[in-house]
DNA sequence: TTGTAGGCGTTATCAC
DNA sequence: GTGATAACGCCTACAA
């Protein structure tokens, strides 16, 4: 009598078919089962068949689950964005998903808000999940994060902007040179008073980076950087408000051009400038940053920069499939190249920045 | 000499710090750390204070993947967009994400771009992923999606939407009733020819739900429906079309009113009249739907409906979290409650709308 | 409050 | 081409 421990009750009834009831269905080996899925050439066709029918018939899904814990290899890349809601962010997933799903990856998303502290709380979280890469919209982060950065030996992408002395990946383009191109745009037309506005609550420090590009070009032209922050939270409002300031200003106090740090701002400065008796652009040029759909169903149109965002996401993706495939191929010992894509954000010239110098 | 086989090689060397690592070092058994993250009460102060400095110093995060394998329940909610990058979903998604951080669970997206069949795709994808709910954003779904669902057993919600006899959970609000509403706008202002118009490549069939709304109330006013489809794909394109051949048309034949499927349609329309020799809304009366951040700087003003996006992904998560808890609070046998959560669709009324019988 | 034993569903390794 | 066996890292059940 042989008193073992009486059978412990079954931790659960597995609501769910496992590879296990495949392979009794089809009279195999489980492994076989997981080979069909994972390399079905290894599997003669004739057993392919079966399995196909049974897979079919009783809807078995493997499970990504056990299947990433057994194999350390996880089908997961995880991303931080700093505003889901934006259209910015909004086309850069939409780039990342598309081009991951063809992979079989799976793309998981967090929120950082433009905080450094949410970006780290999304990165530990997301380390718990053991992602094959990590996709970042930003690049500083916090030295907590970085140490988390540094110590997780996946590849690491920071998409959206471009900065060449990074230790990761870079897909995006140089902000500071940008807001720098619009600069010179208004200068080259012969302008000596340029400002620009940043919205109120810049969390986005993106923004901030092309203002600081603009100051540059405009010391460099040894002219006065003129640098203003909104006083509403309400984009729209803001560029009206602004263009309603001007209004009351002797026409050689004001700046001959405005470069606004969004089309949002810019639009709302459009819209209502008639309401102040104000005629664009002869009475002040204008830019923006974004190419929102409207901005050029503006009247005048509204001249903004075009941040490729679709292919930015599209070509972050890429690169972690490139780096993906890369590390798979045994390179463990090359050394770990770093892809550097700059991708274009043109300027997209129309009615509302043409100059006229009184 | 039991010549038992060698020690296989070890599957891999764990690159990551496991919950024996911390136990080892703290001196306590792997099962006290795993209580100090799923349930700190239960383990005394002293070793809670040693697993806090170890955990802190060597940065051990646990492992999704095990811990979801192991107990069963992943920390996972699934969601099936109709367009990522729409400001629709963006907000959406805003709001699910919100809601579902501060209770630890991870949301999986997938994009189905209006198609069901890519939606099947989705939920099959995300089945291996064992969620612990799926919010899905349309009601229609292929018979095969359908049998995936009800094979499912977890919490499945309908956001977006919002259709009574459905058998899964309702967030959201009935978009036939407000397209009704719009045509009742119109109607209750002594309007007998309004017309709809929906974009070319209308794959949103929340918009033909809104026109059938629509038409339902013209017929129900003795008035003819008048659906009309764009022919451009650019939907402020379409609406500066629809704007322009009102021009050409005598008044008499011409609508009184335009329902455009969104606000952007409705703003191509408004920034356009002007160059017809247009005025708005004494020419033609307008409404949107959607309420874009232009809409109301627009000149006329825009009315829409404004439908309470960020409330709806926020509601949707928050049904999910409810259900989550009712099960484990043992209601299993319990019968399966389902919520149905209307959220609001405001009509705002502004300038545009305001109808000139001539 | 803490520990032991075993298993979650899959894949890596080795053997045939 | 196929299978037996032992992990993967954690958690449930039960015992102390």
């Amino acid at each position: 009598m042989n008193d073992t421990t009486p059978p412990r009750a079954a931790r659960r009834k597995a609501a769910t078919h496992t590879i296990h009831d495949v392979a009794a269905l089809a009279g195999v080996s489980s492994i076989t089962v997981s080979r069909y899925f994972n390399s079905p050439e290894k599997v003669s066709a004739a057993v392919r068949e079966r399995l196909r029918e049974i897979v079919e018939r009783i809807g078995y899904v493997p499970s990504q689950v056990a299947g990433g814990l057994a194999s350390g290899r996880g089908r997961v890349v995880c991303a931080v964005m700093q505003n889901i809601a934006s259209a910015t962010f909004a086309d850069l997933v939409k780039g990342m998903t598309d081009e991951l799903q063809a992979s079989g990856l799976q793309l998981l998303l967090a929120n950082a808000q433009y905080s450094q502290a949410l970006e780290e709380n999304a990165i530990r979280t997301f380390v718990g999940w053991h992602p094959r890469a990590l996709i970042l919209t930003r690049d500083d982060h916090s030295p907590a994060a970085e140490a988390m950065l540094a110590a997780l030996d996946i590849p690491v992408v920071e998409a959206w902007g471009y900065v060449e002395e990074r230790p990761f990946h870079q897909v995006g383009f140089p902000h500071a040179q940008t807001g720098a191109e619009l600069a010179r745009h208004f200068l080259e037309q012969g302008a000596t008073r340029v400002r620009f506005v940043l919205p109120q609550i810049s969390e986005d420090f993106r923004a901030s980076q092309r203002a600081q590009g603009y100051a540059d070009a405009m010391r460099a032209a040894g002219l006065a950087a003129d640098v203003q922050r909104a006083d509403v939270d309400d984009d729209f409002e803001a560029g009206a408000r602004t263009i309603a300031a001007l209004a009351g200003c002797a026409r050689e106090d004001r700046p001959q051009a405005i470069i606004f740090a969004n089309d949002n701002m810019a639009a709302g400065a459009i819209l209502h400038a008639p309401d102040c008796g104000l005629q664009l652009p002869r009475d002040c040029a204008l830019a923006g940053f974004g190419d929102a759909p409207i901005s050029v169903r503006l009247k005048p149109a509204l001249t903004t920069l075009r941040p490729a965002r679709y292919e930015i996401g599209q070509m972050a993706a890429r690169t972690v499939l490139r780096m993906l495939a890369a590390t798979a191929d045994g390179q463990a010992d090359t050394e770990p190249m770093l892809c550097r894509e700059r991708l274009p954000c043109e300027l997209i010239v129309r009615d509302s920045s043409r100059l006229w110098l009184g």
